[in-house]
This record gives C-alpha cells, structure tokens and sequence, in this order.
DNA sequence: ATATTATTTTAGACTTCTCTAAAATAATAT
DNA sequence: ATATTATTTTAGAGAAGTCTAAAATAATAT
C-alpha cells in the first residue's frame, strides 16, 4: 500500500527528474513540497525500503522502475481529471491544479479508465502537457521554447512551462493560446522581446522571460533554431 | 479545518442518528467505522471540543448544528458523485459506494456545484437517498416500506433501505428498478411472501424480507397501511 | 437493593508524518 | 590543503489517530 503522502513524495521526485534526468537532493525536494530537509530524509528512507526509489546517504535519488510506475500513474490521473475539469465542468486552465491535486489519489481504476473514454481519450492536458497511457507510455512529438525559434518561423503553441495562474492569465489576456499559430515577427534587440503574430490576424509583443515559458512545434521550414 | 477522520465520524453519526433521532452509542460509531470503542471515545472528546458534537460522558451524542452542517454537506457531496457515477461513468448502483466514499471528501465548492449542475440538479442519487441542497435541506416526498402496503395498492418505487451490492444485485435480477409501478396482488401466510406485479407485466413473489427493503410511495388510494 | 454483566472511558503505547537542533558529510574558497 | 560554508542526516520530540488492557460507570437480573 503507497500512502497518499508517499504518492506526494514520489511525484515530486519525477517532476523534479523529468528535465534533465539527473539524481535529485534532499533540499529541492523540501523545497517542492514546502517542508524541511529532515522530513525528507525520513521519508527517503521509507520509500528506498520499499523500493520505490535509488537512494543512497547524501548522494540524491532516482525512481525505480517501480517508483516511475507509480508516479506516471498519478501524473495520468492528474492531467486526466485537469482535462475533465475544463471540459466538461467549465473550469479555466489557470482553476484546475488545486482540484486535480486532490482528485489524482482517489484510487479506482475502473474510474479513471471511465474518465479517460468520457473525454474520448485525450493525449495532452488543458497546459499542453502529455497524459501518460495505462502502462505509462508518453507518446507526444516534442515542443521547443518559444525563444528558440527564428525570425519568419511558423509554429503552434503546444504548452506552457510555467503553469503558475499570473501566467495563465497573462496569456489569456493577451489571447494566446494552445494550438494557436504564432509567426515569428522579429525580435528586438533593446531587451530581446519578440514580435509575433497570432493566427494571422493580431500582432503584440511578448518579452523574452515569456517566450521562454511558451513551447511550440515548428510549421514552416525556414531556419533552425538557436539556443537561448 | 475539519480533518478526513472527523468527517467520517460526522457522517456515520449522521447516519445513525438520522432514522429516529436519538443519541447515539460509543458503541454504536465504533461497529459503523470499524474501529474500537476507545478510539471513538477519543474522537468523541475532540469533536465535542469543537463543537461539532453535543457529548456528555456515558450518555450518548447528537450532532451541534455545526456539525449537522457538515455532515449534511458530505451526504450531499456523496449522493452527487454517486449520481455522476452511474449517469455518466456507466457505473451501476451497487459499484458506486465504495468510489464515491473517496470523492465525498474533495474539497471544492466550485467542483460541486458544477457537478451538480452538469447532473441537471438531481433530487435523488441512484439508490433514491435524496440530495441535500447547499443549504442542507432535503426535499422529497416520504416513502414507506413496501411490506407496510396493503392488497391492490399500486405504487411507485422510490428507494431501497439496505445498500448492498448483494440486495441491489438480486433487484436487478429481479427487474425491480427505481421508478417502477408496483402492484400488490397479494400476500401469502405461510411465509408472508408478497406477490406483486411490476409495471402492469412481470408477476413475482418476493419475501417479507426484501418487501422491508424497499422503499415506494402510494399511487392510488385503496386503503390505508399497517406495520410491520 | 445488590450482584452480575455490558458499555464506556482512561491510561499508556504504537504508527505515520512532521518538526527543531545538533552532528556528520560534502562542496567551495583561498 | 585546510578552513569555511552549505547540505544532509541523526536524534529526540510532537500531533493525529489507532490499539489493548484495566478502571469506571450504567444497565439488568434476581
């Protein structure tokens, strides 16, 4: 039996992994979950005992084949409840993570496998993010940040980085949104803002810190992209 | 802040409590919840603590005000899921309690009302336990059990008192559902089986046993009930 | 009315998860 | 290479909820 605490735990731990796919400290976990050090430790060893994670004294930790297993399965039920939430209860994008976060321990396979069908089997969430399948396959082209992209590309907005709500409703506002073509206008030099244009018809500005917080996949064949 | 726990304790008190109104028994919570005695006890002093129970020692509690409110709101938030559970997850009457156990406590005004709404304001949920409105009041009709009928009455099931998957399981079987006419042709002495007639069609005898497990309510007005 | 039985409460201990403070280890700076 | 700093772990204790065994109270039977 995994507790609703290790559940926590061992979500943190993929999340933080994910990026980069290097072992993970005690501190960034605390951070993540807003406790302290000493308690993570605690708990590490609780979860090395039984075999959810690669830990050993002060040199970080990984999932085990096990642990990842039970993290993606979360992870699925999370992005599967965000999508339900905003499609069929009228949540916004920026409403769903504090419900979700709830809703992702209920444990009932025959519910989860109930909402996935009821939403016609989605592959990515209300924020563009992939939902893993029941044997935790992702199975979605990959985005690049928005920043990367040249002059005269076309792409569309697949997701987000930043999930925060100030952000959300930034984009919001300025009409931006998933699955929207964005044609690279230009970039200004003074504090490398871009200068983009929205489904062909509104043309704004973002700056830089945003469009490194936008992911989008390519269109056109212009040029490649650069690093940022 | 009301704890998972408490809440439980809350609902099974409610639930005790609700048929005839009196105080009830250490004893009586420990069976509901599977626990022990002492552990109720416990419980008992820190509900009291917080007003959400009237206890005096040895004699039995009733639910504050406050905590008929909550345990009102948890019932609501049960019934609701349930209905959402069969009328949109294809799940029947009798796999719904044990799911929707684990989704009375999520904690979202918003994600309740809009389920409420999305279900089209149910009154009743699936077993015909009515719905407790926002403010906590029930509105249906009072049913009767269906031994306390007399010859020739016809009437409407409205509801079932036993909840298990076995009862419910063997109505199905039985093609008694929620919503149907039921005749009363007659009773037998020997056994005081009843034989009745289901949506002017299906005649079939059913013991005195399962007669008290059904709730219904009178259509016509032949003559008056007696008990059982 | 008192003895017996049943129920309820208290006392003390255990589990899970948390914390603070101190000790151990690792990383960094000069 | 060693001193300083940062990170991680250990030790010990607290809160919530549970348990068993024993004590207190209430109910019942004669």
């Amino acid at each position: 039996m995994i507790s609703f605490t290790e559940e926590n735990y061992l979500k943190a731990i993929y999340k933080l992994i994910e990026p980069e796919g290097e072992a993970v400290t005690t501190n960034a976990i605390a951070e993540k979950l807003n406790t302290k050090a000493a308690s993570v430790t605690d708990m590490l060893k609780k979860l090395s005992d039984k075999k959810l994670i690669n830990y050993q004294k002060y040199q970080g930790v990984t999932l085990s084949s096990k642990g990842k297993r039970v993290a993606l399965n979360i992870t699925r039920k999370h992005r599967l409840w965000e999508m339900f939430l905003v499609e069929k209860l009228n949540f916004k994008w920026d409403e769903v993570h504090d419900v979700a976060e709830q809703l992702e321990h209920i444990n009932s396979n025959k519910l989860i496998e109930q909402i996935d069908k009821f939403l016609n089997f989605p592959k990515v969430d209300p924020h563009g993010d992939p939902i893993p399948d029941t044997k935790g396959k992702l199975n979605v082209p990959k985005s690049h940040l928005l920043s990367t992209f040249n002059k005269n590309d076309v792409c569309t907005m697949t997701g987000v980085v930043d999930h925060s709500s100030s952000f959300l409703q930034y984009l919001d506002k300025s009409g931006i949104a998933l699955g929207n073509e964005i044609k690279i206008k230009g970039r200004i030099e003074f504090d490398r803002s871009l200068q983009i244009i929205i489904n062909k018809r509104a043309s704004i500005f973002i700056s830089n810190e945003v469009a490194k917080n936008i992911l989008a996949i390519k269109i056109n064949e212009t040029s490649h992209r650069k690093i940022t």
